[in-house]
DNA sequence: TTTTATAGATTACTTGTGTAACTTATGAAT
DNA sequence: ATTCATAAGTTACACAAGTAATCTATAAAA
Protein backbone atom coordinates (compact mmCIF):
# COMPACT_ATOMS: atom_id res chain seq x y z
CA UNK A 1 0.00 0.00 0.00
CA UNK A 2 1.50 3.32 -0.58
CA UNK A 3 1.86 5.69 2.24
CA UNK A 4 0.07 9.60 1.20
CA UNK A 5 0.02 11.21 3.72
CA UNK A 6 -0.68 15.13 2.88
CA UNK A 7 -0.84 17.36 5.55
CA UNK A 8 -3.47 20.31 5.72
CA UNK A 9 -2.03 22.99 3.98
CA UNK A 10 -0.78 21.16 1.58
CA UNK A 11 -4.19 19.33 0.93
CA UNK A 12 -5.79 22.85 0.16
CA UNK A 13 -3.71 22.73 -2.52
CA UNK A 14 -4.46 19.32 -3.68
CA UNK A 15 -8.40 19.90 -3.80
CA UNK A 16 -7.69 23.40 -6.28
CA UNK A 17 -5.69 21.01 -8.91
CA UNK A 18 -8.30 18.03 -7.81
CA UNK A 19 -10.97 20.22 -9.13
CA UNK A 20 -9.46 21.06 -12.43
CA UNK A 21 -6.13 20.73 -13.54
CA UNK A 22 -3.21 21.28 -14.82
CA UNK A 23 -3.57 24.76 -13.55
CA UNK A 24 -0.77 27.48 -13.39
CA UNK A 25 0.72 29.09 -10.43
CA UNK A 26 -1.30 32.09 -10.44
CA UNK A 27 -4.47 30.21 -11.09
CA UNK A 28 -3.90 28.35 -8.35
CA UNK A 29 -3.11 30.87 -5.96
CA UNK A 30 -6.63 32.73 -6.75
CA UNK A 31 -8.70 29.28 -6.41
CA UNK A 32 -6.40 28.33 -3.11
CA UNK A 33 -7.08 32.08 -1.00
CA UNK A 34 -11.19 32.00 -2.51
CA UNK A 35 -11.27 29.58 0.17
CA UNK A 36 -8.22 30.54 2.82
CA UNK A 37 -6.34 33.78 4.21
CA UNK A 38 -2.64 33.15 2.65
CA UNK A 39 -0.62 35.04 0.99
CA UNK A 40 0.21 33.86 -2.71
CA UNK A 41 4.03 32.87 -1.02
CA UNK A 42 2.35 30.87 1.10
CA UNK A 43 0.52 28.95 -1.82
CA UNK A 44 4.05 28.69 -3.86
CA UNK A 45 5.50 26.82 -0.76
CA UNK A 46 2.95 24.14 -0.01
CA UNK A 47 3.07 23.72 -4.04
CA UNK A 48 6.68 23.23 -3.80
CA UNK A 49 6.59 20.70 -0.96
CA UNK A 50 4.06 18.99 -3.63
CA UNK A 51 5.98 18.76 -5.90
CA UNK A 52 9.09 17.55 -3.97
CA UNK A 53 7.11 14.79 -2.91
CA UNK A 54 5.94 14.00 -6.23
CA UNK A 55 2.27 14.55 -5.27
CA UNK A 56 2.33 16.89 -8.01
CA UNK A 57 4.04 17.13 -11.20
CA UNK A 58 5.34 20.61 -12.40
CA UNK A 59 5.47 20.68 -16.27
CA UNK A 60 5.96 23.05 -19.15
CA UNK A 61 8.67 25.42 -18.90
CA UNK A 62 9.93 28.70 -16.74
CA UNK A 63 7.78 31.21 -16.12
CA UNK A 64 4.67 29.05 -17.22
CA UNK A 65 4.29 26.01 -15.57
CA UNK A 66 1.60 24.02 -15.58
CA UNK A 67 0.95 21.85 -12.11
CA UNK A 68 -1.03 18.91 -12.01
CA UNK A 69 -1.80 15.94 -9.17
CA UNK A 70 0.17 12.84 -9.38
CA UNK A 71 -1.82 11.56 -6.40
CA UNK A 72 -5.92 11.21 -7.07
CA UNK A 73 -8.54 12.52 -4.85
CA UNK A 74 -9.80 8.84 -4.29
CA UNK A 75 -6.12 7.72 -3.41
CA UNK A 76 -5.96 10.43 -1.09
CA UNK A 77 -9.03 10.14 0.60
CA UNK A 78 -8.60 6.14 0.71
CA UNK A 79 -5.49 6.45 2.14
CA UNK A 80 -6.42 9.53 4.97
CA UNK A 81 -9.48 7.45 5.46
CA UNK A 82 -7.13 4.20 6.10
CA UNK A 83 -4.90 5.84 8.50
CA UNK A 84 -7.81 7.43 11.07
CA UNK A 85 -9.87 4.43 10.19
CA UNK A 86 -6.33 2.21 12.21
CA UNK A 87 -5.79 5.02 14.97
CA UNK A 88 -8.96 5.54 16.56
CA UNK A 89 -10.83 2.39 15.41
CA UNK A 90 -8.35 -0.12 15.27
CA UNK A 91 -8.52 -0.64 11.83
CA UNK A 92 -12.24 -1.52 11.56
CA UNK A 93 -14.48 0.45 9.15
CA UNK A 94 -17.59 -0.77 10.59
CA UNK A 95 -16.53 0.18 13.71
CA UNK A 96 -15.83 3.12 12.76
CA UNK A 97 -19.54 4.04 10.29
CA UNK A 98 -21.47 2.29 13.56
CA UNK A 99 -19.70 5.39 15.24
CA UNK A 100 -20.66 7.84 12.78
CA UNK A 101 -24.23 6.87 11.93
CA UNK A 102 -24.55 6.66 15.47
CA UNK A 103 -23.22 10.37 16.45
CA UNK A 104 -26.51 11.68 15.31
CA UNK A 105 -25.34 14.51 12.25
CA UNK A 106 -27.24 12.37 10.12
CA UNK A 107 -30.39 14.03 8.32
CA UNK A 108 -33.68 11.64 7.95
CA UNK A 109 -32.67 11.82 3.95
CA UNK A 110 -29.04 11.05 4.61
CA UNK A 111 -30.01 7.91 6.21
CA UNK A 112 -32.41 7.13 3.61
CA UNK A 113 -29.77 8.07 0.67
CA UNK A 114 -27.56 5.32 2.84
CA UNK A 115 -29.84 2.97 3.05
CA UNK A 116 -30.25 2.49 -0.16
CA UNK A 117 -26.60 2.40 -0.54
CA UNK A 118 -26.40 -0.54 1.62
CA UNK A 119 -29.23 -2.14 0.14
CA UNK A 120 -27.41 -2.13 -3.16
CA UNK A 121 -24.04 -3.43 -1.71
CA UNK A 122 -25.91 -6.20 0.03
CA UNK A 123 -26.20 -7.75 -3.53
CA UNK B 1 -17.49 23.14 20.32
CA UNK B 2 -14.85 22.04 22.16
CA UNK B 3 -11.21 21.88 20.05
CA UNK B 4 -9.76 18.42 21.58
CA UNK B 5 -6.89 17.94 18.93
CA UNK B 6 -4.92 14.61 20.46
CA UNK B 7 -1.56 13.94 18.02
CA UNK B 8 -0.76 10.10 17.05
CA UNK B 9 2.04 9.90 20.22
CA UNK B 10 -0.19 11.01 22.97
CA UNK B 11 -3.32 9.46 21.70
CA UNK B 12 -1.29 5.76 22.54
CA UNK B 13 -1.56 7.06 26.06
CA UNK B 14 -5.18 8.22 26.18
CA UNK B 15 -5.95 4.65 24.87
CA UNK B 16 -4.65 2.89 27.25
CA UNK B 17 -6.10 5.12 29.93
CA UNK B 18 -9.74 4.77 28.49
CA UNK B 19 -9.25 1.24 28.61
CA UNK B 20 -9.46 1.79 32.65
CA UNK B 21 -8.54 3.93 34.64
CA UNK B 22 -7.03 5.86 37.14
CA UNK B 23 -3.65 3.88 36.04
CA UNK B 24 0.15 4.92 38.18
CA UNK B 25 2.90 5.42 35.67
CA UNK B 26 4.53 2.07 35.44
CA UNK B 27 1.55 0.57 34.51
CA UNK B 28 0.71 3.03 31.66
CA UNK B 29 4.17 2.25 30.61
CA UNK B 30 3.54 -1.11 30.64
CA UNK B 31 0.10 -1.45 28.44
CA UNK B 32 2.07 1.37 25.82
CA UNK B 33 4.78 -0.52 25.42
CA UNK B 34 2.32 -3.48 24.34
CA UNK B 35 1.58 -2.32 21.24
CA UNK B 36 4.52 0.63 20.92
CA UNK B 37 7.83 -0.25 20.54
CA UNK B 38 8.33 3.17 22.95
CA UNK B 39 10.88 3.85 25.61
CA UNK B 40 9.70 4.35 28.85
CA UNK B 41 10.75 7.85 29.26
CA UNK B 42 9.16 8.69 25.89
CA UNK B 43 5.56 7.07 26.99
CA UNK B 44 6.68 9.39 29.89
CA UNK B 45 6.91 12.65 27.91
CA UNK B 46 3.62 11.93 25.88
CA UNK B 47 1.60 11.84 29.35
CA UNK B 48 3.47 14.72 30.66
CA UNK B 49 2.32 16.32 27.51
CA UNK B 50 -1.39 15.33 28.02
CA UNK B 51 -1.40 16.54 31.94
CA UNK B 52 0.09 20.18 30.43
CA UNK B 53 -2.98 20.36 27.94
CA UNK B 54 -5.51 18.97 30.61
CA UNK B 55 -6.10 16.13 28.75
CA UNK B 56 -4.96 14.28 31.79
CA UNK B 57 -5.10 14.55 35.50
CA UNK B 58 -2.54 13.84 37.72
CA UNK B 59 -3.45 12.86 41.11
CA UNK B 60 -2.41 11.52 44.27
CA UNK B 61 1.07 12.41 45.50
CA UNK B 62 4.64 12.35 44.23
CA UNK B 63 5.79 8.55 43.78
CA UNK B 64 2.95 7.15 43.36
CA UNK B 65 0.53 9.54 41.29
CA UNK B 66 -2.71 8.38 39.55
CA UNK B 67 -3.71 9.45 35.72
CA UNK B 68 -7.04 9.36 34.18
CA UNK B 69 -8.53 10.87 30.94
CA UNK B 70 -10.02 13.72 31.44
CA UNK B 71 -11.64 13.74 27.96
CA UNK B 72 -13.68 10.75 27.30
CA UNK B 73 -13.45 8.44 24.78
CA UNK B 74 -16.34 9.86 22.34
CA UNK B 75 -15.76 13.03 23.05
CA UNK B 76 -12.13 12.38 21.00
CA UNK B 77 -13.70 10.19 18.88
CA UNK B 78 -16.07 12.72 17.62
CA UNK B 79 -13.90 15.74 18.04
CA UNK B 80 -11.58 13.99 15.32
CA UNK B 81 -14.33 12.83 13.42
CA UNK B 82 -15.72 15.88 12.87
CA UNK B 83 -12.51 17.23 11.88
CA UNK B 84 -11.69 14.23 9.59
CA UNK B 85 -14.92 15.22 7.83
CA UNK B 86 -14.13 18.70 7.71
CA UNK B 87 -10.65 18.22 6.00
CA UNK B 88 -11.70 15.83 3.63
CA UNK B 89 -15.27 16.04 2.55
CA UNK B 90 -16.19 19.40 3.52
CA UNK B 91 -18.16 18.51 7.20
CA UNK B 92 -20.69 16.53 5.28
CA UNK B 93 -21.19 13.42 7.15
CA UNK B 94 -23.33 11.30 4.38
CA UNK B 95 -20.79 11.78 1.64
CA UNK B 96 -18.12 10.67 4.32
CA UNK B 97 -19.83 7.37 4.92
CA UNK B 98 -20.65 7.01 1.15
CA UNK B 99 -17.07 7.07 0.41
CA UNK B 100 -16.15 4.31 3.58
CA UNK B 101 -19.48 2.05 2.48
CA UNK B 102 -18.39 1.98 -1.59
CA UNK B 103 -14.71 1.59 -0.60
CA UNK B 104 -15.36 -1.78 -0.59
CA UNK B 105 -13.55 -2.73 2.73
CA UNK B 106 -16.58 -4.15 4.46
CA UNK B 107 -17.34 -7.81 4.85
CA UNK B 108 -21.01 -8.78 4.39
CA UNK B 109 -21.33 -9.27 7.83
CA UNK B 110 -20.37 -5.57 8.32
CA UNK B 111 -22.75 -4.18 5.88
CA UNK B 112 -25.61 -6.57 7.19
CA UNK B 113 -24.66 -5.01 10.67
CA UNK B 114 -24.52 -1.66 9.36
CA UNK B 115 -28.04 -2.10 7.43
CA UNK B 116 -29.26 -3.03 10.56
CA UNK B 117 -28.33 0.06 12.29
CA UNK B 118 -29.60 2.40 9.70
CA UNK B 119 -32.62 0.32 9.81
CA UNK B 120 -33.06 1.51 13.44
CA UNK B 121 -32.34 5.24 12.77
CA UNK B 122 -35.16 5.21 10.52
CA UNK B 123 -37.55 4.66 13.23
C1' DT C 1 22.30 5.21 57.64
C1' DT C 2 23.93 4.61 53.25
C1' DT C 3 22.89 2.75 48.86
C1' DT C 4 20.07 1.79 45.13
C1' DA C 5 16.20 1.55 42.06
C1' DT C 6 13.04 4.19 39.90
C1' DA C 7 9.06 7.86 39.61
C1' DG C 8 9.07 11.96 37.97
C1' DA C 9 11.22 16.50 36.03
C1' DT C 10 14.05 18.86 32.92
C1' DT C 11 16.37 19.37 28.79
C1' DA C 12 17.39 18.15 24.06
C1' DC C 13 17.43 17.22 19.36
C1' DT C 14 15.28 16.25 14.77
C1' DT C 15 11.77 16.62 11.46
C1' DG C 16 7.35 18.38 9.89
C1' DT C 17 4.23 22.11 9.25
C1' DG C 18 2.33 26.79 9.01
C1' DT C 19 3.50 30.93 7.57
C1' DA C 20 6.06 33.91 5.09
C1' DA C 21 10.11 37.37 3.61
C1' DC C 22 13.78 37.95 0.57
C1' DT C 23 16.15 37.06 -3.91
C1' DT C 24 16.66 36.00 -8.78
C1' DA C 25 15.55 35.56 -13.41
C1' DT C 26 12.93 36.73 -17.32
C1' DG C 27 9.00 38.02 -20.52
C1' DA C 28 6.74 42.11 -21.51
C1' DA C 29 6.32 47.08 -21.63
C1' DT C 30 8.50 51.44 -22.54
C1' DA D 1 18.20 48.58 -24.45
C1' DT D 2 16.31 49.36 -19.93
C1' DT D 3 12.84 48.92 -16.64
C1' DC D 4 9.37 46.59 -14.35
C1' DA D 5 6.16 42.96 -12.93
C1' DT D 6 6.05 38.69 -11.32
C1' DA D 7 6.93 33.38 -11.60
C1' DA D 8 9.87 30.72 -9.42
C1' DG D 9 13.69 29.74 -6.08
C1' DT D 10 15.91 30.19 -1.64
C1' DT D 11 15.94 31.04 3.07
C1' DA D 12 13.74 31.75 7.54
C1' DC D 13 11.53 31.15 11.75
C1' DA D 14 8.33 29.52 15.35
C1' DC D 15 5.89 25.84 17.13
C1' DA D 16 4.27 20.95 17.18
C1' DA D 17 5.42 16.29 17.59
C1' DG D 18 8.31 12.10 17.80
C1' DT D 19 11.79 10.38 20.31
C1' DA D 20 14.65 10.25 23.95
C1' DA D 21 18.99 11.24 27.38
C1' DT D 22 20.09 13.14 31.61
C1' DC D 23 19.12 14.76 36.21
C1' DT D 24 16.78 14.76 40.86
C1' DA D 25 14.34 13.15 44.65
C1' DT D 26 12.76 9.59 47.49
C1' DA D 27 10.93 4.97 49.10
C1' DA D 28 12.75 0.73 49.89
C1' DA D 29 16.64 -2.41 50.64
C1' DA D 30 20.86 -3.58 52.77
Amino acid sequence: MEEVRIPEGELEVMKVLWEHSPQTLPEIVRNVQSSNPWEAVTVKTMLGRLVRKSFVRQSGSRRSYQYEPLVSKAAALKSAGRQFMDRLFDGAPAAMISFFIRSGELSPAEIQEIGRLIDEMKK
